[in-house]
DNA sequence: GATGAATGAGGATTCATTCAT
DNA sequence: AATGAATGAATCCTCATTCAT
């Protein structure tokens, strides 16, 4: 996605002011997850960041904005990829989900992002503003895209039920749980998250996609 | 009463040991469900289960144990219901799903255990013994028991897909997500839990159970 | 031991709560004026009543509220006095004015209420709840005072001038500045209060004493 | 232009050092004095100065450096006024303390030299080398012109009191209170000033001036 | 056993001061 | 010289934990 850089380029000496604001914010991200929100310390931040604790302060009014920018500053540019998957015209439903399963896997599992769901699955429920802002840029633009898929197949007989255009959650529903397990119990039981999709992907197209995949 | 034993002496006026680590333990899985564990206040919990704050510390060692045993506390009984439940032996799939899913909702959303569920998806991840404990006796076992579902039900033809033997997690993902949503969503867009539950159920059951499509 | 329950009168160990009180009182006047409300520490204030810091907020909500507590605290007692002398009905003017000069002198400028005052002067423009307070409960009262003894006095003819009665600051003024000289300059030059006061008193009285006459 | 001094160069857009000194100084008056020393923001300087924070510490070395050349700055001015006012030789005593309390009033009470008679009285215990110089500059200098006054006028009996030249202080009690009473509690009971004075002044002279008592 | 007053370690935030540009 | 971003020491306040009663 491209970016109008802003600033007279050059060789810059000291970190532009947006480098810096990357970093705090990308050391946030990391330190919120791994302690809450609560627990978290600026001073930890700053550390991992590379600045001093007040410098914090010179780009964020406070911890709670802090948090609000972490968690708005990590959200659009994925559901951009998967619209594009969608936007694909002739591909089967199978493998429409195979790709967007595969663009979540690898595109929020595989990397940072799932730390911003997580921290809006934990914190959320105190953060009233970041739970509707989530809601609208994500949530809702997400399940709405699901739901598209969903009232394609259905149209094409591709799915095992038109009742996922009503609930397009359903077809959500394993990925917030791959999220969590991988936060929770990997390290105890680990999962197939490659599996667990491929095995969702049938379930949900059911019979039906016409061939049979009998066992 | 059930125990004459302690202080039998004039009126029962003094609450029995165990009733105060009751009272404990459910105003603080309230307190800890509403703030976090790390923005909860002892004060608080003590306040709401009427003793002094001090006395926390006569029944548990400190915050953490306390926390600890919260969600111990919290967890055995469902879990015999839905044994029992599965235990029926010659219900269909999709009534027995439906029992099990009816269960979840009205024992389990309906109640506080919905906040210990949701206790352990933001805290857990901080408390490793706590994650091992829900684990080994919650996830473990409740998968256990869709997988013994889920193999009779196949062995009946009564499901989508056998995937679902080997990743029950695709039954219980919804139900996750249900407890989530109530969490951190419902006040902005109310989710339809039975709906998205009976659905569900279809996409289970898909042609899997064609004696009983009729319902 | 031990069975001398709730704060009878008898022998406490544990200092009574009012006493604490006035001890964080007395040592948050003598830091305040010290350093000032903005430089004045509450870790010095704690050190000085001889509790931990935290002790303090048992007492107050925050360090404004223990500044204003101090003011209010150290407020009423002098004014009593002054109206006793005020009462005495037949004393002459001057003999008057050189009793309430003298309370002020032992019972302020010898003590430490002239904290108090210095206190009001320094900060009370940046605290006006305060500055209100002083000004109703100190000032107007105090200078209601002065008015009844000049109106008194100069029905009898024992004063220099009507306009006292107008404008009883006039009596006021040179124990303010006493104060603020002692607080000042005492060092450089010091002030010879009772001479200063003793002419105010001449001054004030003039030839009124002498002649007895209306005017 | 009164001095092609410094940067002759282009057009005098850039400021003389000595006109950014003087800015400081009037913006670190005005800034100090609402806030309190320790109160007072050097950004806040900076801002109502017009400048940058660093630019402070090329005029002055530090905080405290600035709030001393601030009042060292703010003071000579009026006492040569007074001096002149003073030097003239045939002026009833009456009419001479009219015309410098006049001065006072307007000179100092209705410009922002109160501010800095108010930041001496509150900041100046904690600054002694500012407290002894201004008692040096002004107090010392001042009660010294008030003192000619007083023996001129004992001379030609036009004073109540011969007491008012050895406590000159008398004369000035009522000027303090002005300016005291204007900061604290001008909002809530405003002082009439000139009321005031003249009253002060009639006090003052009291029988003394027989010639002009006309009433 | 209970209590709740007292403790003091810990962390968010501010702001005088520095220094690279 | 001037700037203002960066620094980090300093301080208020909170709250888990202790302990005298």
């Amino acid at each position: 996605m491209a970016r109008p850089r802003t600033s007279g380029s050059k060789k810059a000496r000291r970190a532009e002011p947006e480098e810096r604001r990357q970093a705090i914010l990308e050391a946030g991200l990391s330190v919120f997850a791994a302690s809450g929100f609560e627990a978290a310390k600026l001073d930890d931040v700053a550390d991992k960041a590379g600045i001093a604790k007040g410098t914090i302060y010179l780009y964020f009014s406070d911890k709670h904005d802090l948090f609000e920018q972490i968690v708005r500053h990590a959200v659009t540019p994925v559901l951009g990829q998967l619209q594009n998957v969608v936007a694909l015209p002739d591909l089967p439903t199978e493998d429409l989900l195979a790709r967007i399963f595969e663009v979540f896997r690898t595109e929020v599992l595989q990397t940072d992002r799932k730390l911003v769901i997580r921290l809006v699955l934990t914190e959320g429920s105190r953060f009233p503003k970041i739970a509707a802002f989530y809601h609208r840029e994500v949530i809702a633009k997400g399940l709405g895209l699901i739901r598209q898929v969903a009232e394609r197949a259905h149209a094409r007989g591709e799915l095992a039920s038109d009742e996922i255009k009503k609930f397009p959650h359903l077809v959500f529903a394993p990925l917030l749980l791959s999220v969590i397990w991988d936060g929770l119990f990997s390290r105890i039981e680990p999962l197939d998250v490659e599996g667990l999709l491929a095995a969702h992907r049938k379930v949900l197209i059911g019979s039906g996609s016409r061939r049979r995949t009998g066992k």
